[in-house]
DNA sequence: TTTCGACCAAAAAAGTTTTATGGTCTAAAA
DNA sequence: TTTTAGACCATAAAACTTTTTTGGTCGAAA
């Protein structure tokens, strides 16, 4: 017997379920609370009865996405032992979850950097860069913990790890827009190794 | 006696200072080729007794920008003796020059992108980046001359600077952007010592 | 308590009119 | 012959108006 808590808590993520669908299909601007509340048969003020906004319900699927994303990420760090070893990792999943993504919601490279910016809140934007920060943060300090990077036990490791994160996400665009340098995954794992190396003296 | 033909270039030069001031002070898309020509006191068809078009002018603006950049960098350059103070010298200078034409067009640092990919020609921004890229082999291929950097003498040096490029360009873009982790300056330094460590390998 | 049709206000889209602007032409001036 | 510019064109941009869409609310029904 499902309770009415439970049940509520069903609509709510069947609503979050059907509208990234949507959102994938139609762009993430087309789509519109007409739409959604169609989509899982009901009226449209029902909706409002659960979120409260669309941009409440935006924002939960694009942290749902966000989420995903580094739950991936995570997983894939998780295999790997040595803290060179999850840098690389780290980039390379990057990567290849982005192509996923992009694949996925028909989006273009170019128009990323402008979703990102124009349309996800400054919380999420925050929050993602925030966790990105400090998951390279934790690789930082592994480095350092298992004495293999030993040039940079006297910096501030947000700051490092702040640094390599800029500088992964500067190749990540440039390399998605233009491979005539080379593969974009070749490219991140040379800037991969060249940090390792930077980071081990 | 000034001949003719240096009569002609002076103001095919006149033109292009004119136009470049007006760029500064009006912005770089409010400028009409009516408001040129009355700043040079000629009708707005003689402009195209000398250019082919508003473009030719824009992008020979831009180019005379981009060259005195260059220009300002490679003299901070030949400042530098080894390799890696060349390459942090490149990345501050950078950083400074960015600051005063953002200052100079009283542009938005969000805006510099958006500039450099909708209104600079393909062919300027290509010709940019080889610039760009090959300034950074340069150094690279110094620091390998030198037994500075041991470690990317297996290397393509292309796609090494390639990398670097967008890595440099990464944390120009996130940090004037936001200082939230330290100034751009500090932070474009870490990258670079870093990088400089890694290539030392 | 949950649902929804009717409704509202504002935004967005579409359409129309007016103005601006890049560019050309041809004749006059130098 | 070279340089210049006013008149003009076609298109784009801007401004304005009208229509449609959409996020969100309300009050009543289920």
């Amino acid at each position: 017997m499902v309770t009415k808590a439970q049940k509520e808590e069903q609509l709510r993520a069947k609503v979050l379920k059907v509208a990234q669908q949507l959102f994938q299909q139609y762009g993430l601007q087309k789509v519109t609370m007409d739409d959604v509340a169609r989509a899982i048969g009901k009226g449209k003020s029902t909706l409002y009865y659960y979120y409260k906004s669309k941009e409440e319900i935006f924002d939960a699927v694009v942290e749902h996405e966000i989420k995903d994303m580094l739950a991936h990420l995570r997983t894939a760090l998780a295999q790997a032992d040595t803290a060179s070893a999850k840098l690389e990792t780290f980039v390379l999943t990057k990567l290849r979850i982005m192509r996923q993504k992009v694949a996925l919601y028909n989006l273009l490279y170019e128009d990323i950097t402008r979703h990102y910016v124009q349309e996800f809140s400054e919380r999420i934007r925050q929050h993602y860069l925030q966790t990105e920060v400090l998951m390279i943060k934790e690789i930082l300090q592994l480095g350092v913990d298992t004495a293999e990077f030993k040039g940079i036990t006297d910096l501030n490791l947000d700051q490092v790890a702040f640094v390599l994160t800029s500088g992964i996400s500067g190749i990540e665009q440039h390399t998605l827009l233009s491979e005539q340098f080379g593969p974009a995954e070749e490219n991140v794992k040379l800037l991969s190794r060249i940090l390792v190396q930077g980071l081990k003296r």
